[in-house]
DNA sequence: GTGGTCTAGACCACG
DNA sequence: GTGGTCTAGACCACC
């Protein structure tokens, strides 16, 4: 019931930290619709984190289309159909992916070779073990 | 002559574009060992950017090793064998892919679907013109 | 619970000073690891500097990776083994000394000699008082 | 006749290069009283330095006491005995050292550790050759 | 002219 | 409250 782990040495923020994990989980189809979130009050206790930070992930997560706010009862899991989570997911990845490949463009990597650096991190990402949604 | 074109509204720190601009310069080999950069004042003139926040941007740089600045003088490409280079291009790009192929893992996508996303991504970029190295 | 003492005459630079002070305090132990340091304005206030000075400071240990910062919560010391700081030491130590070694060699100074002085200089700083670690 | 090798890329100063070069020259021999030096301006222009550059390097060598200068005639090295130089050579080098090994004791290395340091760097320095003048 | 340091003060994102 | 960025302007050492 209670996940979210959080660096806190990390330089990321710890509200787009809180904000992954929860993307990810409903991606990788951990979370399933309409599952209720833990309350804010609930997860930031839990946690130890602030409130109001627990809130701006929320909030965000709320802007993503990803969860749901009902007023005095909950936030909770949206409806998507797995088509629509798996165009989410290439979307998401594509986007991230293009600014690395335009920097590689601009820094001069052939084609050829910017495919073999490609293909050999995710050799060695998803070599490590074979749980691809853990 | 004049290069560098600056987005303000990014929320990438404007000393930190100018920093990845020259980087990407000098990785591509469009700047050369030993050649002089535009000085501080010049290029915050022609920019219309503060002076500091280009000091900062070219002191960045100085840490990364990637130029060397002499008072009274100015500031120079640092002198790198071009397999010392390639070396931080390769290191560069795979650090950054590491972390998107994990959360790609994490998100359930299975390892031929993520070879093809990227594979797809890296046509798409590379396919709009064929000068890959300049 | 308040240190620092800069000398604002000195021909090395205040933030200099203020890395130079906290290095040597987390190699010594006094700062032990993700103890919090001062927040940079506090710092600032107490000791009379402009909070951008000690930003910078803070920055350059930073990048030395002896500290990490975050925004909204403060500045910590970096977590290190004892071996990875002595080897530090050592490094540090070793670099500096090179320096003047190989100018004693240059200006005549025969090796014997040259021993003979460096022990007598280790015995008048150390002997002033007997608390070599703290 | 012609020696100076200046190095560009130090961060060292030009005029300060220059004083280290002739200051070491002078302490080991090499350079002998009342031997003249060359004009700044046939300096200037051999080296390709900015006579002002030269000019400065000169006025320290003067204030150190290391020189003298008869304007329309020349620059010579200034006359001492052995003793003299010897003596200025040891107060030179215990200087320096004085404030590294003050560093050291302040990072709270033991008296013991830090001469076998001491003692490592002298022989790996001088190690190298025999010849302690050159 | 060059780069480097320092101050002052504003504004932003984060918790 | 915290750290981070940016601007503005002054002053220094170096060439």
């Amino acid at each position: 019931m209670l996940w979210l782990s959080i660096d806190y040495h990390s330089e990321e923020p710890v509200y787009r930290q809180i904000v992954t994990i929860i993307q990810e989980a409903i991606m990788s189809g951990k979370l399933k619709a309409n599952e209720p979130l833990p309350s804010i009050r609930e997860m930031a206790r839990s946690q130890r984190i602030n409130p109001n930070t627990v809130a701006r992930a929320y909030r965000e997560l709320e802007n993503l289309g990803l969860i749901y706010s009902r007023p005095g009862v909950g936030s909770f899991i949206r409806a998507k159909s797995s088509d629509e989570i798996e165009e989410q997911v290439i979307s998401l990845l594509s986007t991230n992916l293009e600014e690395i490949v335009a920097s590689a463009k601009r820094c001069g990597v052939p084609e050829e070779d910017l495919k073999d650096i490609l293909l050999s991190v995710v050799g060695k990402v998803y070599g490590g073990d074979k749980n691809a949604s853990n």
